[in-house]
DNA sequence: ATGACTGTTGCAAGTAGTGCAACGGCCGTC
DNA sequence: GACGGCCGTTGCACTACTTGCAACAGTCAT
């Protein structure tokens, strides 16, 4: 690994948290003055940190441009978004759309019930990773060996009292997820949110993405919600036979 | 400049137009197949690249969050959210948010008419800086020479019949909409789009970020779009003094 | 005007990145 | 089934690049 890159690319989360000067960046790196300045030009060059007027650096523009570039790319959101577009017209409800990646589970859609509230909102910010529908559904498909590598790694921070308790729930939850082909939240990441969600699959039968709707209790009862499981494994189906269908172009 | 770190960062545009393996990679930068992989390492190791199962390597999740949380730090997008939402409401049509940096106008912020349509859609892209209104907006408040400077090195895309063609009518375009304090792009990018803005200034004055409003001329005419401007001016001045007033912290 | 602070530059020393060459795994071909 | 090519990976010697220092410049407050 290189040195040089990786103090380079600390500084990038260091940003994240809030602008910083060079002094403060240097400090945190742990490195002399002149070469948080050498290392903060490069990135600055190439657009992804930006200095205001008070001589702070902050995440710059060219983050979003990449971001978006990179959202483009991913083939299962630009084939899965006319579908779930659909969905939210015939239910309502939000709709998410996440993959695994990385230990990481992350939201790279969303279409939002009724008129836009923040935008962006959650899409890119990681998951709930220990309650959420989506998640329960992508790591369920990974092999039982690396599922419990990882469910012993998590936390498992109770957001409600309903909230995945620890590893072993975790694992016996993924076991059912895995076994019934869909997965519920119900409460257990905001008390009077309930989600339904549903897996798409690859050609080779993997689970690459997972979709889900979620709607707040005052709106509809979890069982009305849960009426709708048909209609979201049926919209699952056709956006993982299309995905299949479709082979990655070289 | 650092050498090693520029060679990193090169990589992500690079890989911004499609996944590439570890030969095309160390080609396209012109080094050894070792040396890419090495930063290719690095740039995994912080999770800004991402290695797919063919092994070719594709921009990773993190940089979402990063982009994510870069975006939610832009203290004006935050202010202006829910301005941008309620005058959505009042009108209908589709409103805009956009910052200037580094020579590049880009759209921090969109309020679609109706159902959300392709959400994130344009959102961090650069916008077509000669003709857009916030363009317009954002670069006339730039110093006489800077302006002159920019101008000059621009090119002028002749994307409709009324485009901006050369720097002389940007100069001289930019000079009436600093005059007036408003701008419109009448069917200068697409046919049959027409748009409205208004600036939003900071404490000192100086503005920060401009909005507009964007409507397809079968829907309203230039001439009804032209009547809402008093309320979308009113709109940005609102912002302005609650983004004026609110000191940055530190 | 003085001092303390920040950001910036040139330079010498040595570390850390580089390219090479050789290895190993994979896949298609003969 | 063995061979050959292709791609990713590793260890190593060499030198180029990064690093920290120290001195300079600019800005603000005392």
């Amino acid at each position: 690994m290189s040195q040089t890159v990786d103090r380079a690319l600390s500084i990038l989360p260091l940003l994240a948290q809030g602008p910083a000067d060079l002094g403060q960046v240097a400090e945190r790196l742990g490195v002399h003055k002149s070469t948080a300045l050498r290392l903060l030009r490069t990135l600055h060059d190439h657009g992804l940190v930006y200095r205001q007027q008070d001589q702070r650096y902050r995440l710059g523009a060219r983050l979003f441009a990449l971001a978006q570039e990179a959202v483009e790319n991913l083939d299962v959101r630009e084939i899965a978004h006319p579908h779930l577009i659909t969905l939210n017209e015939q239910i309502g409800h939000t709709v998410h759309l996440a993959v695994y990646e990385e230990s990481e589970v992350l939201y790279i859609d969303k279409v939002e019930s009724r008129y836009p509230v923040r935008m962006y909102s959650r899409i890119g910010k990681p998951v709930a990773i220990t309650v959420a529908a989506v998640a329960k559904l992508l790591l369920a498909d990974l092999p039982e060996s690396e599922r419990r590598v990882i469910a012993e790694k998590l936390d498992y921070p109770m957001y409600t009292s309903r909230s995945t308790p620890n590893a072993a729930a975790f694992l016996k939850e993924l076991a059912a997820v895995r076994e019934q082909g869909w997965a519920t939240d119900l409460g257990g990441h905001e008390e009077s949110i309930n989600c339904i969600g549903a897996p798409i699959r690859g050609a080779a039968g993997r689970v690459v993405a997972a979709m889900s709707v979620s709607a707040p209790n005052v709106v509809v009862t979890a069982e009305e919600l849960l009426s709708l499981l048909p209609l979201v494994r049926r919209t699952a189906d056709v956006i993982s036979r299309e995905y299949s269908g479709s082979v990655t172009p070289h």
